[in-house]
DNA sequence: CGCTTCATTGACGACGTTCAAGACATGTGG
DNA sequence: CCACATGTCTTGAACGTCGTCAATGAAGCG
């Protein structure tokens, strides 16, 4: 057994992800309500933290790491259909199986909740409820977004607009000319099987951009972006981020 | 002009998407509430409902007809990233700005809320709430499974699906062994925007789905399933529709 | 009847996949 | 310390699916 149920319950006023996740909105009253049925439960890189069709037994939060949402055809073929990073919600109340599997991709931290105490939550405490319709909002705005990428960008811009979110991620709006540097969360072949691409094909577009100058790499993760914006253009995206609201 | 403002107000226990719209939950005070901030209107076909970036005065549902919800890139390459059929909700409560383009793809009724008054709703009244997180976590599946669609499907697959969820909307899950019979209410442009292919690669697979007989074309538009089941695994889905609950 | 819109079909080529070989890093055992 | 295995990634060559360009057909409407 990798996975690991932690024993203690960190202050939730010193959680990393208290401001974004589905307790954002949450007062005192409420978040101790939260902590009557919360526990914190740790994955390994590569661990599959739920199997698609599988029985949920608790919903929860992404606190550290990166999983991934995954769905998989009778013959092998994968989609991935999510990119699950800190505050990020794992589960849908009111059913009682997954639809995806969910794999951690790096090492990870969930802060769970008990399903059925949190769907009763749900209904009783709106701003629980709306802070998740919020995040689910979010989440289908996401998802579309990724339909146009899959459905019709290239190769290369798929892999520029991969390496735009991943650079995006934890930045200020404002500080994007600067050079950005990360790490990619994730192998040659989870991000063909994000970008609808092989991994033959993801690797040449990584060297193509790279020879062409619009990122940098030392050893096979670890990405530099000098110019971002030059990198959206290259994803297709318009300049300016489209900031909606 | 050629949208038009309904002056009436049907009565909401004779609408036919009473049982499965974002009101579907609402008592009959609630509905008296609804009703106090609703007005109908009706669109063309062809005629765009919202444009993307616009300001959005309303939210609504779709009452009759079918309209879709399109991106652009700059450069004029579109994806359809979703289909509304009756029922369906239009617009994001909180967000001032249309995130995507709708159009009426046949003659539409819709049924709209004004927005102020039902961002209150949504904060005071958990049956609409609930409901229309429910409703966005349903969009939220159907579009990962979209995900899927784009990314993996091989065109003949890709067709064979958007024919299944055209044949099965409004079908019993039970009968679907019996063979099918609807308009499609799209063009084969709009086909392709859905699903990232050209116009001409989707009539070449209707074709051939037609030579191969698994449908059978009454005109362009009316089209004939003779066995549901069979088309699905032409898609590529198991048997089974996979109702997850 | 001509005009427009929508759809079908063909020829050709490009982009991405497939298959295959090899590079590189890390770990294991002799 | 080297030999060897394993996992990840890169690169090359051949192939095939789907896109592009173009011509033609079918239906609706002035």
């Amino acid at each position: 057994m990798l996975e690991s149920t932690l024993k203690f319950s960190p202050d939730c006023s010193a959680c990393p992800i208290r401001h974004r996740a589905v307790c954002a909105r949450c007062d005192a009253d409420e978040l101790a309500q939260l902590d009557e049925i919360k526990f914190y439960r740790s994955y390994q890189s590569g661990q599959t933290i739920v199997w698609a069709g599988d029985r949920m037994e608790f919903v929860g939060s992404v606190v550290s790491g990166v999983a991934t949402l995954t769905q998989t055809m009778e013959d092998g073929r994968t989609q991935m259909v999510g990119l699950l990073l800190p505050s990020d919600f794992i589960g849908r109340p009111d059913r009682v199986a997954a639809a995806y599997d969910v794999v951690a991709t790096t090492d990870i931290v969930m802060c769970c909740f008990r399903k059925k105490p949190f769907e009763k939550m749900l209904d009783e405490t709106p701003h629980v409820a709306h802070r998740l319709l919020e995040m689910t909002l979010d989440e289908l705005d996401a998802a579309r977004e990724w339909m146009l990428v899959l459905g019709r960008k290239t190769a290369r811009e798929k892999i520029a607009s991969l390496l735009v979110i991943l650079a995006r991620r934890g930045k200020a709006p404002e500080d994007e000319s600067a050079s950005v540097v990360f790490d990619l969360p994730l192998t040659r072949e989870a991000m063909a099987d994000y970008l609808g691409l092989t991994l033959e094909t993801v690797s040449r577009q990584i060297s193509a951009l790279k020879k062409d100058g619009f990122i940098r790499l030392k050893g096979k993760r670890n990405v530099t972006v000098p110019d971002l914006v030059r990198l959206m253009q290259e994803a297709g995206d318009d300049s300016d981020g489209g900031y909606l609201n």
